[in-house]
DNA sequence: CCAGCGTTCCCGTTCAACGAGAACAATTCG
DNA sequence: CGAATTGTTCTCGTTGAACGGGAACGCTGG
């Protein structure tokens, strides 16, 4: 009670101490989803997403209204298809998807581990596509996944590649480590970003998990711009050498799918 | 302006006579974008959303700063890859869309024609994957793309052996034909759906275009529910006995990977 | 029978949202 | 090269929808 006098004079919605405009309130309340999470009462959303009761139900109830959630039959809230639809539909990134998957399943069938394709989104590696075979090793990465650009192999092309401003930005910022082996010197960095250019393509043994290392490749556009980045995961001592020929197959298949549709 | 009159005593949001409230307009805002519309103006989507400029401009703005819309660089608006990435991160629909996909392609490789999921989704069949080979038909399906229950194979499969009340209510509204073959007549279509039950899977000789077959089988869970349809595109005269194995011998594995899932 | 939880309804208060309008910037066109 | 067109940014007075506390209701489970 006394906590939200805090914000007393914050700038937000009408008769509201916190704080937020709708939109704001909205995406909170789309947070609280989790891949681990899909379904929860109007009340737990409130909860986790700091809304009052009472709010929280009537947002609820409009989310529900529009689409964009759904209410099951035992009245609890899950995540609705309408949302999925209007952000595939139009998307420029997911025809990109849409047009690397053949390439994908080609990978995924010669090199049998996991392939994957990610793109660069608010300063991050977003995976948009991963195939897995039955017999690969494990994975962090996760499909709408994403992992920092200085700590997995697709992050590296995507920044090696990407513009001047955003690699600053990044070796400027923090830099944490997510295993031994991840860089978190911004020289080191910097010395990183040189190789991956001059070799073409990105290796990250370990940095990730001690046990494997992440391979990538970028996929460019008509002008030159690097747009995704195709990667694999190997086991740690394993050859790169056939996985990369195989990868640069695809990506330039990638690239002459993404022209010919124009 | 005489016509905003018209709606002056609606419900709407402070200070507009438009009647909707903030929610309906993100939404409208968000239905601007089309698979061939993918980057407009912040006005152009005002205009089509039936909003004046200014007010296009704060709620475009804030859908920006939100992330669920995207800047370009030559200041059009394109949709952001926020809005894809929480709809997938934590929607059941897309584990199952997940699992399916190495089944997917199995079938791809074996019958080479279109192969496609969907799921039922506000009485309608929602395509959540689309595989096709370089060598496969014309089809109208899109991955996040619909089609009627009573005019697809995949829809004729989750309407069969979907629930009573969804079958009444198809049953009991309009049924638009897509092509001359397409079952309009309410005695017609449920006879078909007796068949589908009978058959178990679905045949749609033409309903949608004229030189070409749907074929669908369900997919259930671990409780028997039918929780998607996958389909095969053939030609018109194709033989059907191939392509159904396959399609049974995927479904079943896709029910399998569900419930190790678990 | 009660305790705990989720949900729904009510209602007085209030300020963020609204959109007209004007000024400005960028493009297109004649 | 100016004029017309189109998109964008800002200001500002008005106002009603959104807000959330509170109370009542309906489950469920001990």
């Amino acid at each position: 009670m006394a906590l939200r006098a805090i914000a007393w004079h914050a700038d937000g919605v009408a008769n509201s101490p916190s704080g937020d405009s709708v939109t704001e309130r909205l995406v909170r309340v789309l947070e609280t989803f989790t891949p681990t999470r899909t379904a929860q009462t109007a009340t737990e959303i409130g909860r986790r997403a700091g809304l009052p009761a009472s709010s929280a139900h009537r947002i609820v109830g409009e989310l529900v209204d529009a689409g964009l959630l759904e209410r099951g039959e035992d009245r609890r809230i899950r995540v609705g298809m309408r949302l999925w639809e209007l952000a595939t539909r139009s998307s420029h990134a997911l025809r990109l998807r849409q047009a690397a998957l053949p390439f994908m399943e080609h990978v995924q069938a010669r090199v049998r581990e996991h392939t994957q394709l990610a793109i660069l989104d608010q300063d991050d590696a977003l995976f948009v596509e991963r195939l897995s075979g039955p017999d690969a090793g494990a994975n962090v990465t996760r499909v709408a996944g994403r992992l920092p650009l200085h700590a997995s192999s697709s992050g590296l092309v995507l920044l090696a590649f990407g513009d001047r401003e955003l690699q600053e930005r990044v070796l400027a910022g923090p830099l944490k480590p997510l295993s031994r082996a991840t860089p978190t010197d911004p020289q080191a960095l910097r010395r990183k970003l040189d190789e991956v250019r001059t070799l073409g393509h990105a290796l990250a043994p370990g940095y990730i998990e001690d046990v494997s290392t992440g391979l990538a490749v970028p996929v460019r556009d008509e002008t030159g711009r690097t747009v995704a980045a195709l990667s694999v995961v190997l086991p740690r001592d394993a050859q790169t050498e056939f996985a990369l020929v195989e990868l640069y197959r695809a990506a330039r298949g990638i690239e002459r799918a993404m022209g010919a549709r124009r």
